[in-house]
DNA sequence: GCCTTTGAAGTTTTT
DNA sequence: CTTCAAAGGC
């Protein structure tokens, strides 16, 4: 324990120091190893399960118990919120430590941190807010209007897509090379959207990088402070890093172009980069992400120490040598393989259905049986590649009254309500932010239509104002009404002027309508339900962020001692920056002003949009994309939609690139399980209205046979309907099984291995009886229903038949007497 | 200025 | 099929 340690030593130390830590207990050489590396630049390739959170965590302990670094001397960088909750909650939990005075959190979170914290030198008002995607498009569609932008030519989705590109590039629009018309058209839209944000005081997402990272790079002083102060950076999910993210690593750390050009990094001594991360679990980089900078890490800063984490606490050999073969098959790997010393496990049970519908079906009598033998839902998963794939899984689930909890889907801060309250609160602080304005102005319906703010666009256009400031200057009927709004919003800002940020929301909500308004809404219910957690959100952001009397963090240096007594201030350096704490509240660096507590809870809810907390805390099957569960693992898992145009999706079958990280994908989907895993495809689905067919996925072919179990479900003419129908014009099986399965295989170009409907349907063979598929039909003793599915022919005939009142029916038709409705 | 109707599109997502 | 957003009607 900290404490206990009575002579922290300073600097830096060898490896072996504090190697009897209990810290360091239970670690497997590589583990332990990576924990005490010395104070060098590296790179961990942390494969799937390996404990990859415990290494970062246990490394920031050691280093901090053995007096290498004071907390204020760690910068520790994760992708989620979650995440950076996670590694602090362990790391208070491992040491005593202040963990506020450390720099932990999001790319993101930090930079704003950082913005704020020098928000003149950044040309940001103190209490910017910050613009969600949602926001950010409303921005541009506002933006294009106003500059009469032809939309069909360029699709505000599409322009923000570019916005944020670039950003994320690091390019401002004047470093943007303009190919074509098109792309000056966008550049143009660019500029004039950072203008917009310029004047509105507010920021988007991309822009709190960029801004930073400028700021880093343009201020010599700021940067060689952090250079100095921060002895230690970690990066976790490396892999998912984005151009821009590793450039403000690079910045950080000594590496950026001015320590290069000026030999700067000769003066003082940066910090030893961190970097971990698995390249086997890139999914991101249709999001900007770049695989490659591991190898521009290993290349840029000459890193000599490379660690693979390979040793796999999670599953079954079944399970990794399927997770293992399957990646096999990806070039430019860097290379790891998983392994377990936990035996075979069971193996990976494979499972064809004729329809999705009978997919969900099985898998919901699956589920049972599991929950049956004792297994709680809540471990249990189900995956599929896409969200629009739940809909079927949940409907069965529902039926048969399983408790599941879908993942995905608006978060608690992104809800309209939320949005609106938040809308309000944003303009007391900042009467110019335009986006929020407008959300509001005329919500709750009080009278003003798009042709009062058309003018009032107009007015603050020719102004050069914000609508706010225009209203003034605004006759008539829409200067009466938008005056009404604006008087509005600043009586409520004189009112809740000094009071508690409880007091303040309560006050919005009351005084904008917001809840009257939903109280006279007959489903206002849920949304009312939704504004009264707000109050209590802002309750416990109050109480955790410490905006009240505990607020003072506790000074850094009475922790470790060491290593920043050689710090800035002793050196000359601008003494306003020798404030190595910078505590949550967000206290300016020079001025000391700190921010308001609402402008804080604003940022926090735009940074932290919340889970969706729905039916949370129940013990409910578990359903999401493959991508929403990256970093989680479950007992069981089911992964559905195996099937060529699914998983891999059709929009990346063609291209290599793509293709490689749909098997990353599948990679990161296998290595979820546990104990058990399903992996299930159906050969016939409901997709944009059609019924498609489909074909199992390429990544069959690409397990390893003896890990696997094929296992066909019971179902009705299963064997002879659908199943032989799909497959043979190709391939003709003679019966289901796994022979059926080797017999197709190679019979198909994957390119053309998805239909829009059926090479040979069956039913058009021999269609004797006249019904459909859709059909409404009439039926003696169950009423009117809709024929699902027909298999068969002649005498053998049958239809899959769903009864509302009676449910779904398999009837021969040779024996039923049914007529057709219509 | 609000409400209904039409139409087009339809991976993956955190901040 | 379903969902969401923009266009027309009252």
């Amino acid at each position: 324990m900290f404490s206990a340690n009575p002579n922290p030593v300073s600097g830096h130390v060898a490896a072996p120091l504090g190697s009897n830590s209990p810290l360091l207990h239970n670690l497997n050489p590589e583990q332990l190893a990576a924990v005490t590396l010395p104070a060098e630049h590296a790179l961990i390739l942390a494969g799937a399960g390996s404990g990859k959170t415990r290494v970062l965590t246990t490394r920031i302990a050691w280093l901090l118990q053995t007096g290498q670094v004071t907390p204020g001397g760690i910068l520790a960088v994760t992708f989620t919120n979650k995440a950076a909750k996670e590694m602090m909650t362990r790391l208070a939990a491992m040491l005593p430590v202040n963990v506020r005075g450390m720099w932990i959190g999001t790319f993101h979170g930090l930079c704003n941190r950082f913005l704020r914290a020098h928000y003149k030198l950044a040309n940001l008002p103190q209490s910017f807010q910050i613009l969600d995607t949602q926001d950010q498009l409303s921005a541009i569609k506002r933006l294009m209007k106003q500059f009469n932008v032809d939309d069909e030519r360029f699709p505000a989705k599409q322009t923000q897509y570019f916005i944020a590109g670039c950003k994320e590039d690091g390019l401002r629009p004047n470093m943007v090379e303009a190919r074509d018309a098109e792309t000056l058209k966008k550049i143009e839209i660019y500029q004039l959207y950072e203008e917009q944000c310029q004047r509105e005081g507010v920021v988007d997402f991309g822009e709190l990088m960029l801004r930073s990272y400028e700021l880093l790079r343009d201020n010599d002083p700021i940067r060689e402070h952090y250079q100095r102060r921060f002895r230690h950076i970690l990066i976790d999910e490396f892999q998912d890093t984005n151009t821009l993210q590793y450039a403000w690593i690079k910045m950080l750390s000594g590496h950026g172009p001015a320590d290069i050009e000026s030999g700067a990094a000769l003066r003082h001594a940066p910090g030893s980069v961190l970097a971990v991360g698995d390249d086997d679990q890139s999914i991101y980089a249709f999001r900007g992400a770049r695989v490659g900078n591991m190898a521009d890490f290993v290349r840029e800063f000459n890193v000599t120490r490379q660690i693979k984490l390979e040793q796999n606490y999670r599953s079954g050999s079944n399970i990794l040598d399927s997770a293992n073969a399957l990646i096999s098959h990806n070039s430019k790997r860097l290379g790891k393989n998983l392994r377990t010393e936990q035996g075979p496990g069971e193996p990976v049970r494979v499972v064809e259905s004729p329809r999705d519908y009978d997919e969900a079906q099985w898998l919901v009598d699956e589920v049972k049986q599991l929950v049956r033998d004792d297994h709680e839902r809540k471990e249990i998963a189900v995956l599929y590649r896409s969200n629009a794939q739940s809909r079927v899984i949940e409907t069965a689930l529902f039926n048969a009254a399983v408790p599941y909890r879908v993942y995905g889907g608006l978060r608690f801060f992104e809800r309209a309500e939320i949005k609106h309250a938040l809308a309000y609160l944003r303009l007391l602080e900042n009467a110019n932010d335009d986006t929020s304005f407008l959300r509001v102005v005329n919500f709750p319906p009080r009278g003003i239509g798009a042709r009062s703010i058309e003018q009032l666009q107009d007015a603050a256009k020719a102004a050069g104002c914000s609508l706010h400031d225009a209203v003034s200057s605004l006759g008539g009927k829409a200067g009466t009404n938008i005056g009404g709004f604006v008087a509005k919003l600043d009586v409520m800002r004189e009112q809740t002027a000094g009071q508690t940020l409880r007091e303040i929301i309560e006050l919005v909500l009351d005084h904008s309508g917001l809840v009257e308004h939903y109280k006279a809404d007959r489903e206002g219910a849920d949304r009312l339900e939704n504004l009264a957690e707000l109050v209590n959100a802002a309750e416990s952001f109050v109480s955790q962020e410490g905006f009240g009397r505990d607020a003072v963090a506790l000074p850094v240096d009475e922790l470790g001692g060491g290593a920043l007594s050689q710090s800035p201030a002793s050196q000359g350096i601008d003494p306003n920056l020798a404030t190595d704490d910078l505590p949550p509240s967000y206290i300016d660096q020079d001025s000391g002003e700190t921010l308001s507590p609402l402008a804080a809870f604003l940022t926090h809810a735009a940074l932290e949009s919340g889970d969706n907390q729905a039916q949370a805390g129940q013990d409910a099957v578990q359903l999401m994309t493959v991508h929403a569960a990256k970093g989680l693992e479950f007992d069981a898992v089911f992964v559905t939609g195996m099937e060529e145009g699914l998983f891999p999706h059709e929009n990346s079958m063609s291209d290599r690139t793509a293709l490689e990280e749909e098997r990353r994908l599948m990679y990161v989907a296998i290595t979820r399980a546990r104990k058990r895993l399903y992996l299930s495809f159906s050969q016939t689905r409901m997709l944009h209205g059609q019924t498609r067919y489909h074909i199992k996925s390429r990544f069959f072919e690409e397990l390893p046979e003896g890990a696997l179990k094929w296992i066909t479900p019971k179902q009705p003419g299963f064997a002879s309907g659908m199943g032989g129908g799909c497959s043979g014009g190709f391939a003709r099986n003679s019966g289901a099984g796994s022979e059926g399965y080797a017999s197709a295989r190679g019979a198909f170009n994957a390119q053309t291995a998805t239909f829009a409907s059926p090479p040979v349907p069956p039913q058009k063979a021999a269609p004797s009886h006249g019904l459909k598929v859709g059909m409404k039909v009439f039926h003696n003793k169950f009423g009117e229903g809709k024929v699902q599915t027909l298999e068969g022919a002649g005498d053998d005939a049958r239809a899959q038949i769903n009864f509302p009142r009676h449910g779904v029916k398999w009837l021969a038709l040779s024996v039923a007497k049914l007529t057709v409705v219509d």
